[in-house]
DNA sequence: CGGGATGAGTATGTATACATTTCGGCGCGC
DNA sequence: GCGCGCCGAAATGTATACATACTCATCCCG
């Protein structure tokens, strides 16, 4: 069976390459593979059930990712993040939605668009509306967060742009919707939403009047507020092991 | 002869991986392998004397690199980018580094990295001062604004933001030297190298000052510098011959 | 007793063989 | 005559075999 192996599950045809990616990432976020730690081919071939060639492949990709640091010697190590690194992954990703943000307003958002934007913001809301969230309905804030991320990108409407603030998204943490889950547990979670979505229309209301310096800044600021979500979920026990990639972070005096 | 083929010259023991990354790359850039067109595997292997395994490691890092594009169906074709692509790369760019250049201005730089950046803007200052400018001063010039932009990188001391600012570099006409040598051939080249270097000390002086502000105004300033010589070199058929990657741009009516 | 060198074991880098999938061409049917 | 479907060739994805380079531990010598 040298190749593709035709999968008896029928379900999913996922390519190994794929599935190497995901199971590998995986093992990294949460922490199986600890920070630090060399990475031995061999051992993750045997937990991942797939063959060296899309294992190397899933290799190369994290560590352009920022995942995994190559050793000069060869082979990969799993990477550790101080507190810094996170502020400045988030504000480098802020960065560049500010940047996007203030394409979107320069160049002008369809009709069409705009009232995608308008559904989005009605939907979120709705959502923040409710006033006491269950687990659930933070899982659907991610969502419709991310979404409202996605089409502040697509107004952009560069493709240079957007490779590169995807690639400023993949650290886990750094991502738009890195330490909601975490802030879920903690009381100040409703109000850091409500802040939060007045930002989102704000921007909106930005982009809409073609105020491409204002929509830059608020999209910035509204970065800078998971950077207060990050230093409220640090502080707690619970909230930290919500945050994606926590096992990466080396807290100052903890090992 | 299966593997690392001990390379009889003694000199430079470079893995076939690095091989076929930067063959490749120049394969891609010097418009070999055109814009648009499907990478086949077996041709290029051919072509480069390294095996398959390799090569494919260096299409997957160009793919993350900006450079290619991964067909759903499989397989890689190399990427075309528009004017508006090669703005907004530069865009980008600059936006990170006046990102760095406030980071640099609000962390504090120590007194020995103060005066590194003096003698490098010393060096600028004399090179420029000569007056009429050679080929070998352009190519001189490239080397010392590569090292200024990765001194500002490394007074950044940010890590995750060196490795954003890295790769939204990577594309060959976003590199802050990319015009420089398109820009030898023109008229203009010392009033525009002039311009540069007053905002190269003004940056240094910002930062000196904790101005972060100002800082990052002004290298995003000096970026859109760039843009202005790609729009000089895109009148100008010589000098667009210099520009590093040309055979991918598309321009607007030509093919 | 400590340090360095040497050897065994192992891991990575590379090449290649093989299976699957895709794309192009041809023939058959409508 | 045109369209649909099938077949074949080529290319990609995957697995594995092999060679080199590194790591670590042990042993010998100072």
């Amino acid at each position: 069976m040298a190749a593709g192996q035709a999968d008896a599950t029928r379900g999913k045809a996922t390519s190994q390459t794929v599935k190497a990616l995901l199971a590998l990432r995986d093992l990294i976020l949460s922490g199986e593979l600890k920070r630090g730690e060399r990475i031995a081919e061999l051992s993750v071939v045997d937990r991942l059930g797939v063959s060296r060639t899309p294992l190397r492949m899933a290799l190369v990709r994290l560590e352009e990712e920022g995942l995994l640091e190559a050793l000069p010697t060869g082979g990969f190590i799993v990477k550790a993040f101080t507190e810094r690194d996170i502020f400045d992954a988030i504000e480098t990703r802020g960065t560049l939605e500010g940047l996007a943000a203030r394409f979107a307003a320069e160049r002008g958002v369809t009709t069409i668009g705009l009232s995608a934007f308008h559904r989005c913001l009605a939907d979120l809301d709705e959502l923040i509306g409710r006033g006491k969230l269950s687990e659930d309905d933070f899982s659907d804030y991610v969502d419709l967060n991310e979404q409202f991320h996605e089409m502040i990108l697509a107004a952009a409407d560069s493709p240079v742009l957007a490779h590169q603030l995807e690639r400023a998204s993949a650290l886990p943490f750094a991502s738009p919707s890195g330490f909601v889950m975490a802030q879920a547990v903690l009381p100040e979670a409703l109000k850091i939403l409500t802040i939060a979505q007045d930002q989102h229309r704000c921007v909106v209301e930005a982009i809409e009047a073609r105020e491409g310096g204002r929509a830059e800044a608020l999209m910035r600021e509204h970065a800078r507020l998971a950077k207060r979500n990050l230093i409220l979920a640090l502080r707690d026990r619970a909230s930290f092991q919500l945050v994606p990639g926590a096992a990466l972070i080396r807290q100052h005096g903890a090992g």
